[in-house]
DNA sequence: GCGACAG
DNA sequence: ATCTTGTCGC
């Protein structure tokens, strides 16, 4: 998968909100996802053990998720975990496992925020412009922003607020479990979205495609 | 100043 | 995220 390298990863944690700033207004979080024709959706995780981060991209056909490539990379871990900036955390070891990527998925799933987020550049969105491709965030608990109660039924959906702007949507996958924080990351939507997660979680609450990134990422030395 | 805070 | 066994529930 070619990556376009838009900026350096080694900056201070001042330097990189002032990135972030600049990079939001490139985001593009109002285009419509073709479902239709979407034939494979990557799943993108990373796992930090002992100052190694483990990177792993599983690509998969959509709707039946046949594993068709799995890629990896591993780095020691070059930033902290500071809210808000995952994505200088994660981003140098995704670079690198998307480097040998030799598919070219529709769209990705990441673990995390993409426009729900302070300055509206989770990492899906940051690393939707490195890839140049459709990038989707999927996140377990909230960043920022916030719902109307939601429904308990699975596929039950309420908009995410922050700041008068709706920036994405809390959405039930699984009847009674707790709902997951799903938000465009690059070209892409909030409804197109929703409703390609919702598809790739028929059966588990994490979309199928993370669950077998999240496995790779965690089972490589 | 106080509270919130992806993975 | 990670440290960690058994255990409650569908």
């Amino acid at each position: 998968m070619k990556v376009t390298r838009i900026h350096q990863w080694d900056v201070s944690i001042c330097e990189a909100r002032t990135v972030q700033k600049k990079l939001a207004a490139e985001i593009v979080a109002d285009r419509p996802l073709a479902l239709d024709a979407v034939r494979l959706v990557a799943g993108v995780d990373v796992s930090v053990k002992s100052d190694r981060s483990q990177a792993a991209v599983v690509v998969a056909t959509y709707p039946d998720f046949r594993v068709v490539e799995t890629v990896t990379a591993l780095m020691p871990t070059p930033f902290p975990y500071v809210p808000g900036l995952l994505s200088f955390r994660e981003g140098p070891v995704l670079e690198e496992a998307f480097g040998r990527l030799k598919a070219e998925p529709d769209v990705f799933l990441f673990d995390g925020m993409g426009t729900a987020h302070p300055r509206r550049i989770g990492i899906a969105s940051h690393m939707g412009l490195w890839l140049q491709r459709p990038t989707i965030g999927v996140g377990k608990t909230r960043l920022c922003g916030r719902n109307a109660p939601l429904a308990e039924e699975k596929g039950a959906h309420q908009p995410l607020i922050d700041r008068g702007e709706t920036i994405g949507a809390v959405v039930r996958t699984r009847t009674g479990k707790h709902p997951l924080f799903i938000s465009p990351g690059h070209l892409a939507d909030i409804p197109t979205s929703v409703a390609l997660v919702l598809a790739c979680a028929p059966k588990f609450r994490q979309p199928e495609p993370i669950r077998l990134a999240h496995k790779a990422a965690g089972a490589f030395a």
